[in-house]
DNA sequence: CGCAGCGTTGATTCGGTTCAAATAAAGTGG
DNA sequence: CCACTTTATTTGAACCGAATCAACGCTGCG
């Protein structure tokens, strides 16, 4: 057995939560045991589609999903990222249907919570505060993509992903300094910005021509970290992740 | 005292949790106690601004409020509805900072409902579950409005909105059947779904032009539901209101 | 009464879409 | 491993939905 201390700053899942709320060591011992059924899936496979009852939860222990919606008419719009540590909602059993799909983007590493393992979890309070106070940063990362599509334009919704991206996944070790992997499509940003990948496309020249990020091989370099986040607005309040945050 | 039972079907909390959880007598009772301290605010009041830390939820009785984000430049978007029945979240208070502000938009009827009071109704397990299932809900509907703003056009959100809205009143029994009180000015409207208030009037246009609705004195009234619908391509499911609503 | 905000309309501008095409990259099957 | 197919990236040109700027009447209210 691998030294669990290492183990466990490893896991974005425990990373994640006890960034929120302080864990006792048996806690982090029954969030680890999560992690162990791992299973690999593709890029572009719909774990849980819309109508379906709900069934578990996924977590994502790497890689990109998505929460989305399509349209009659084929167009899609993203209204989430999962990235690792992130999972869905642990109530929604409560739900009789799904109202919407989750999909992964890049191939990822997910695990499937089972319901009995969800009651567990609950039932313990500290472990139960940390998924509650996910749910409300969720909530909350919605509402700002909300104001991003609503009230900013392309390039400022663009500026604004990179900057929450580079928060997100630095709170779980997916970052290297200003680097991480975006292993994402140009018409995945665009579905997720309200935009055409055409039009995604000039948005993204526009900021590296600005000389804010660099994007190449799926990976993203954000050049200038205080430029970047100026031009979007960017307020990390919303991520509840602490003060630490800020820097 | 007054009948309770009329009183009960009357509250549109209790009729909103109802509608998601069966609920005992004195769950009932509690919740109908919860509304006793009803206070009077007047239309464009602040009841929670941004940076505040939480303290307590405010309950909406009568009224519209509105979840709502400013930018540097002045813009608005609101992020949510507050109508009869709806409130805050019940665990706000996990977070340290609220991440927008909440304001009326109508003048309201609010109850402000005291942490303590909070865990007394999270203490009741069918309570929880109705409150965790409407914070499902909540989350649903912003997922829904992203789709919205991100997807549609102008004159299919509008309508959008208003299928959402006619169905959301009806559950709380504040509709007449395809009429209802919307008591919001068209700048209010034009920040909701992403727009200027010269092409939200616009728009509005064409939706009375197309015979689809009618709108004065703060009345709406939708003349063709099953062509608005179309229009908007709503489906209700993310309501989860049950199959009754699709009636 | 006077002012501020709302509702409406017109003219103009502009951000973003659409259509199109060419190249590059990434699967897929033999 | 190559040929084939599909999908992604990039660029150009034309077009359109929505924003902007402006003006005017109206309503509500201090």
């Amino acid at each position: 057995m691998t030294d669990s201390t290492s183990e466990a700053s490893g896991n974005p899942f425990l990373r994640k939560l006890e960034r929120f709320v302080p864990l006792s060591d048996e806690d982090r011992v029954v969030l680890l045991k999560v992690s162990e059924n791992a299973q690999a899936v593709p890029a572009r496979t719909d774990l849980v589609q819309e109508g379906d009852p709900p069934a578990g939860v996924f977590l994502i222990l790497e890689g990109f999903a998505c929460r989305y919606k399509l349209r009659a008419n084929g167009a899609r719009q993203i209204m989430a990222y999962l990235v690792p540590g992130d999972a869905g909602d642990f109530d929604v059993a409560l739900l009789d249907a799904m109202d919407h799909s989750i999909s992964t983007l890049s191939d990822c590493t997910v695990v499937r919570i089972a319901p009995e393992t969800i009651r567990d979890l609950l039932a313990r309070p500290a472990v139960a505060a940390a998924l509650r106070k996910s749910t409300l940063v969720d909530e909350a990362t919605l509402r700002e993509w909300l104001l991003n599509v609503g009230r900013r334009t392309a390039v400022e919704r663009l500026a604004h992903l990179f900057c929450e991206l580079h928060l997100r996944l630095s709170a779980v070790g997916r970052t290297d300094e200003y680097r991480f992997k975006l292993p994402l499509t140009q018409p995945d940003l665009a579905d997720t910005t309200g935009m055409t990948s055409v039009h995604l496309n000039r948005s993204l020249m526009e900021l590296r021509r600005q000389g804010l990020i660099e994007l190449q091989q799926r990976h993203l370099t954000i050049l200038d970290l205080p430029r970047l986040r100026e031009l979007a607005e960017f307020k990390a309040g919303y991520l509840h992740l602490g003060d630490q945050a800020a820097a």
